[in-house]
DNA sequence: CCGTATCCTCCGAGATACTG
DNA sequence: CAGTATCTCGGAGGATACGG
């Protein structure tokens, strides 16, 4: 995902600050939070987490599979940031760092959770709409 | 979002059509499912949809709001291959098309309804979360 | 072991112009 | 009006190397 959340406030901003747009303040920052969300590692972080509780980070890494050390890194300081996961550093040498789920990412999950049993749930239909596609789509989709 | 953790999985399965590897694959596509889920876009028409019911082209895109023609046709595109969409054309002239959801679509909405309710209910929570990250993790300053 | 810093590639996505 | 085609560009993100 692009930025494209800021620039979308920006915009608002330089349209117009209208006194009665707090409403629309909220809505940029629910609509940035979805951006934030809608991240592909950020799902499958917290998925993991969601699933082994505490991971050191290369096993958590190793739990989501195929990302790379930046993302990682970036994805999981951005949930931290927004109060999804506290990661505990443990002093010692080796260096030994924790990640888990705070309460609310806890709940973040749940919510999430309902997408992934949607897409477990429905993926055979879009299977079956995307061979449909395939097939022929110049089917005449009749005017009712 | 990138190609990169699923095309390994879709290569893998490319490689070798294993028998004992179905659950694999099928994890590969609902995480395909929810890497096309999770795109910006995608949630904005729906929710776009949802609320309005059937919108033309250009609504459609008014109605999201700072969406480029490309995008809006590259999306809904997706979207109609996925099933989550009804394209219906009108051949007259002017020519006249109409997006509206599909049953799976509006089951998908609800789904992400959770989430965005999600982000609605706790916003609050996470700007806090991200004002006290500011502050520093050194002490736990009172935010006056 | 846990990161941060740097480089480099590549594709997402906007703008524009054109067709049916 | 509804799309397609083409160009361009920023920046996301992978690979690598190094620091603590």
């Amino acid at each position: 995902m692009r930025r494209t959340a800021e620039d979308e406030r920006i915009e608002e901003r330089r349209r117009g600050p209208i006194p009665a747009e707090v409403d629309l303040a909220i809505e940029a920052l629910v609509n940035d939070i979805i951006g934030k969300v809608a991240d592909k590692w950020t799902m499958l972080i917290l998925e993991a987490l969601e699933e082994h509780g505490v991971l050191r980070f290369t096993q958590l890494g190793r739990a989501v599979g195929g990302i790379s050390q930046k993302m990682l890194t970036q994805t999981v300081r951005q949930m931290e940031r927004d109060g999804l996961v506290r990661r505990t550093v443990h002093p010692v040498i080796p260096p030994r760092v924790d990640y888990e789920l705070t309460p609310l990412g806890a709940s973040l999950g749940a919510a999430v959770c309902g997408v992934w049993i949607w897409a477990e749930t429905h993926h055979a239909e879009i299977e079956q709409a995307r061979r449909a596609f395939a097939a022929g789509r110049t089917v005449a989709e009749g005017v009712s």
